[in-house]
DNA sequence: GATGAATGAGTCTTCATTCAT
DNA sequence: CATGAATGAAGACTCATTCAT
């Protein structure tokens, strides 16, 4: 048994991509991780060298390969971190016992929140939608994110609790004001985050309550 | 008279910026331009050289920079052209005779239009939010077009027309919807241009008639 | 005509791998190229750095990649350039009019002429022969130069001026002996690269003359 | 006596190259070597990292520099053993009570017979010849070889049982027919090695019967 | 106006080697 | 003996920009 364990994880060492780390080095994975998302958020993904971001943390460059193949590796790391972490968050907020309308509305203010303590990441998500790089994981997550929202909505109809009957654009009409007010209002020192969530409720609740424009 | 013409040809020499052209140059700028414009929203700012654009046009590098002092002047003549054309577009679109939810509705489908017509610009407005040197000028184009748009709505709140009351906020909620329903379905081709500027108003309406937090 | 002259070369120009050089353009790349075999003889193909190409010429890094995509295609380009000068003096050795051995003589006498006028070559394809990258390119070129001295060996087995039946094998012998003689002795100041020569044309001769060793 | 062999084993302990191993370091040593010598010959030396040899072993880098002081010591040791290796081939296949021109053939079929049982050392040996920090070394070997050879070839000149006079070149143009063959046919599978090996004899004997260029 | 050539600082990445544990 | 982690000099290559012609 004890064999067969050594055997596994020495099998596994020789694979980099599942490299065995050490707490030690996990600590470090993540001090590199938190050094290099606020670098790339303060000056971009491309201006900001690999150099930049050894010298921060007062290592050598060879580090930095250790953890991580490539910058590019180590962003799609950032991103992943990011949806995985976002997507974990809004999901604790929900409560399977109130009703479609709550859960979207708990689903909006858990976003909003989110994105106010990781004000970094916003920035790093709306660039890679600008790279063809980093584009299709994101267009991936989003679709995700638009899935996991649309479910509510889509029940909220079946419960006649809404008028809209395009759940799909719907959903992503709110993603759009929620994501637009978090964003712009993050460094408004004239809002508070609570301020800004119960807005983004409400107008969500007002897009859900939209008059088609035939009916009128 | 004589004199003034002289020195000032001589200071715009100095500034590319205001270089008289002729027409021919006119067009080699614009040409520059254009190509410009799609590469940078296919592979993205950084990664697009100089060296790239001036082959693809099939000129030298001297070319370039007759007409354009840096790589960076030339994103930025970029983004305050698109910045120009959407404005004019959306003002040409409006009736002053209408009333002010008229007036917004237009505003939106001419927004919408434009985006789908310059989808390349949409992607590049999208990375200079997130690069330092762009964010302002993106920022302050950002305000002038909120305002814009805000006048109208507080025009329809003092007619009490909506419901809502924070003119501002709700003014960025429907840019973020027109936004973000515009950029996600610029691809979808089960869906038309004017399929998403009709959903774009219709959720905007939705906001406006929003009912404040208070409900229950 | 001037105009489609004009459209052609422009056309040209955008194609980095037949880039038109101006006279002083094709010095550069002479020049480049002579440094290089030097350096590449002397250390070794990995042993010397880009940098130390560059600076022993005495201009910048750009230059080396205006001129050369990488350090391979320069290694490559080296490898053609000499292979297509020692094919071209071969055959300007050989009088068609001779009978078979008297051109296989002079096609060996020429060969130890071009090495002894290009040792530094020689020490090259001896490495590119040990690398995956060159070998092929390489043998591509033995395969050739076999086969032009086949043909004159197979001449001699018809004409019956010989005793060996197996061409080819013969044949790498010979190109085994004059490659391997002409190495060695190459620094051998008590021989003289004429003594080489006639020694390689004597053991080559006997070579043709050897008695099968069935036969004996 | 105590003393002496304390101060000896230090002193060996600083020595790498002659530390004393147990069975298991023995074996281990062996094992770096042997997939280094397979690793050098696929990829080159310079191109192949320690990291890689060290992971395709599956153990840490301590390892290595357990055995080894340096990458170079490592490619050092291989080239030694094998020259050594070959050799002891070679003198074994010797019987001293034949005539030399049978000790030379079966010298001959020992070299080529060794060859294709290490085709990877082939290929390093070439390498090493071109770089100079191993350049020397096979220089020396080289030279040891030829003075084997040349041993007999001078007693079967003695003897008057070959026409040639000069018996350094006729040797290294054995040596050179020998090698090159060897090389040239290993992968060629319409040859078995016993045709190759054959093939070298008889061509070596026609060289040491070619008759002096003073031919006609 | 336009071109080919040149610059050289700066980029990402590799790798032989060392060392604390 | 052995490992994971760290070092940092050095390598190949890029690119915005300049300039002589």
């Amino acid at each position: 048994m004890q064999q067969n364990l050594t055997a596994q994880s020495r099998l596994l060492s020789v694979l980099p991509v599942t490299r065995q780390l050490t707490d030690r080095g996990e600590e470090r994975r993540q001090q590199i991780i938190t050094f290099a998302t606020k670098r790339f958020a303060e000056k971009g993904y491309h201006p900001t060298s690999v150099a930049e971001i050894v010298d921060g943390i007062g290592v050598g460059k060879g580090v930095f390969y250790w953890y991580f193949s490539s910058k590019e590796e180590l962003f799609i790391a950032i991103l992943r971190d990011a949806q995985l972490d976002l997507r974990r968050c809004q999901q604790a907020a929900l409560d399977p016992a109130a009703d479609a309308l709550d859960r979207i509305s708990e689903g909006i203010r858990a976003s909003v929140r989110w994105t106010a303590d990781h004000p970094d990441l916003a920035v790093l998500v709306a660039f890679a939608t600008t790279d063809e790089r980093f584009a299709p994981m994101i267009r991936k997550g989003s679709r995700i994110a638009t899935t996991d929202v649309m479910r509510h909505v889509e029940e909220a109809i079946a419960a006649e609790l809404v008028s809209v009957t395009d759940a799909e654009m719907a959903t992503r009409a709110m993603i759009g004001i929620t994501t637009t007010l978090t964003r712009e209002f993050l460094h408004d020192s004239t809002r508070t985050t609570d301020d800004v969530a119960e807005a983004a409720v409400e107008f969500c609740l007002g897009v859900l309550q939209a008059i088609s424009a035939g009916r009128s």
